[in-house]
This record gives structure tokens, sequence and C-alpha cells, in this order.
DNA sequence: AGGGAAACCCGAACGC
DNA sequence: TGCGTTCGGGTTTCCC
């Protein structure tokens, strides 16, 4: 669920509210969404640190804090909830940071899956990502080339965060339906006129989520709508779009996948 | 190098 | 109604 789509929402959200403010103290409730430091060293380390910036690279959340940088990923059921008054654990809180202006930012996953990192050098984790599709270095021209130069199920591939960062499960069968590409087809055989489309199809269906605040298709709402606008995903069993032949469910990579069997012939 | 499987988690949804 | 089982999301790690 958080994919990008969702997690650009978060940061843009979250800018105006949080700059400027400071940390005051931490509280752990669920030591293993702390990926780095120790709950101690974290607890001193983000004390005092006043918050500078925030933003997003792929999948990740960024506080800029005065000596560190806060990665937060929120996986599929983190939530980051801003409450007035002073530290009080609720239900599925994992960590809470009290701030400056009596407010309090809390950490929420079900199920704890989420993971934050207090780091000073944040390269050791974002520095293995992949461009992001939405700036212009990610050329439909880069895509052909790099595909090429692989020979992988491409998508395995596009959900490969070191290929291009930001895809998860649902906006790449909807990519792959757009761009009517089929999921176990072999990267190194897209023709340069289906990386074309694929490209494109990558760009649309990203700004779409983001038009849309996400998709939010499990239990835990987080006010998206892009659910309500699925082509393929969760549709097997449905008529598709573009020709009307019954979707079809497959398992690729371990992950559930959905196809027009017609629209996305193998080839 | 690439792919499969398991692990991490929970609550919804299902089967009986 | 109340059990037990299955499922799925993103990522890492291990094994072939």
């Amino acid at each position: 669920m958080p994919e990008l789509p969702e997690v650009e929402t978060f940061a843009r959200t979250l800018k105006p509210e949080l700059v400027g403010k400071t940390i005051l103290s931490a509280e752990v409730y669920w030591a293993r969404t702390l990926a780095t430091p120790s709950t101690d060293q974290f607890k001193r380390q983000v004390a005092g640190q006043k918050i500078l910036d925030v933003s997003r690279r792929a999948k990740y959340l960024i506080l800029n804090l005065e000596h560190y940088n806060l990665l937060i990923h929120l996986r599929m059921s983190g939530d980051l909830i801003i409450r007035e008054g002073k530290i009080k654990a609720e239900k599925h809180d994992r960590i809470l940071l009290q701030l400056s202006d009596h407010t309090v930012l809390a950490f929420n996953d079900t199920r704890k899956f989420g993971r934050i990192w207090l780091t000073d050098k944040p390269e050791t984790i974002l520095g293995k990502l992949g461009p992001e599709p939405l700036e212009k270095n990610f050329t439909s021209q880069w895509l052909y080339e790099n595909l090429l130069n692989r020979k992988r199920l491409l998508k395995p591939l596009l959900l490969d965060q070191t290929f291009i960062a930001g895809l998860g499960n649902i906006y790449t069968d909807e990519c792959l339906h757009i761009a009517q590409l089929h999921p176990l087809s072999l990267s190194n055989t897209v023709t340069q006129e289906k990386a074309g489309a694929l490209h494109k199809a990558i760009r649309t269906v990203l700004k779409e989520g983001i038009r849309r605040n996400g998709a939010s298709i499990d239990w835990v709402y987080r006010g998206g709508e892009f659910q309500n606008h699925f082509r393929v995903y969760g549709r097997d069993g449905e008529a598709c779009p573009v020709c009307g032949t019954i979707i079809q469910k497959l398992t690729v990579g371990q992950r559930g996948t959905h196809i027009c069997p017609v629209c996305q012939h193998m080839r």
C-alpha cells in the first residue's frame, strides 16, 4: 500500500506540519521498528533535534534533523499521526516523538512491518535505490537500455527498488496492463516501442495515484481513493476495461498478479 | 545472476 | 456462535 504515491502524499502533508518543530523526547514501544540504532541511543540522539525539512526518496520519508536523518518506511500498515498533548500510547503505537509545540508524532503500525532509521549516513540506506520514475533522468531510453541489460522476469524487475524506486505490487500490475506487457516476459525481450509504452504507463499511473492520494486497499484506511480506479489489480473475475476478457489472477515472484490474458499476451 | 522460499506481522475473511 | 486456517502487503535473507 504505501507505494510511492501514498508516501509522496504523506511527505507533502507532513512537511508544513513538522518543519521547525523540535523533538523533545521519544518513547519506543516496539523495539524492532527501530532498524538502527538501539533504543537507548535513539532516545538520546533524537532528543533536542530540530526538524529542518521533510522529504521523500522512493518509499522512504526523510525527516532532516540538525545532526541526523530520520528515515521512515511505512511498509503496509504504518501510519504517521500528529496528536495534541503529551506522549500517551494508543493501540498499535510503536514509536512516539514528543514535539516542542505540545504535539506528538506517532508512528502507528498494526502489522509491525514498518521500519525507522536514525542515521548520519542516509546514503547507506538510500544509495542503492534506482532512479525516481517521475524525475527527468528516468527516460524512455534509459528504461529500454536497462531492460535490455538484464534477463529478468518483467514484474519482479519492476518491483526491484534498486532498478526503479517506488513501484509496488498494485502500480506494477496497473502499469503492465496499460503497456500491454505480460509480467512473466523477460526484460531483454521488450522492444523499444514497448519500453516507451511502459515508461509512459509508469509515469501516468504514479501521477494518477498521487492525484488520488494513494490507494487504501486493506481495512487500514488512509484517505486514498485510487483503489476505486484500478484497471486490473484485485479485479480477477471481472471484465478487462479494454477488451472485456475476464481478468485472471496468477502468482509471479510470490506476488498476487492480475492480468488481462488477451491484452497482455506473451510473445 | 536470477529465482524460489521463508521469515517478519496482524486482522479480515473464509470454511466448517 | 465459535473455532481454525488462509491470505496479503514490502523487504531481507538464505538457498539452489
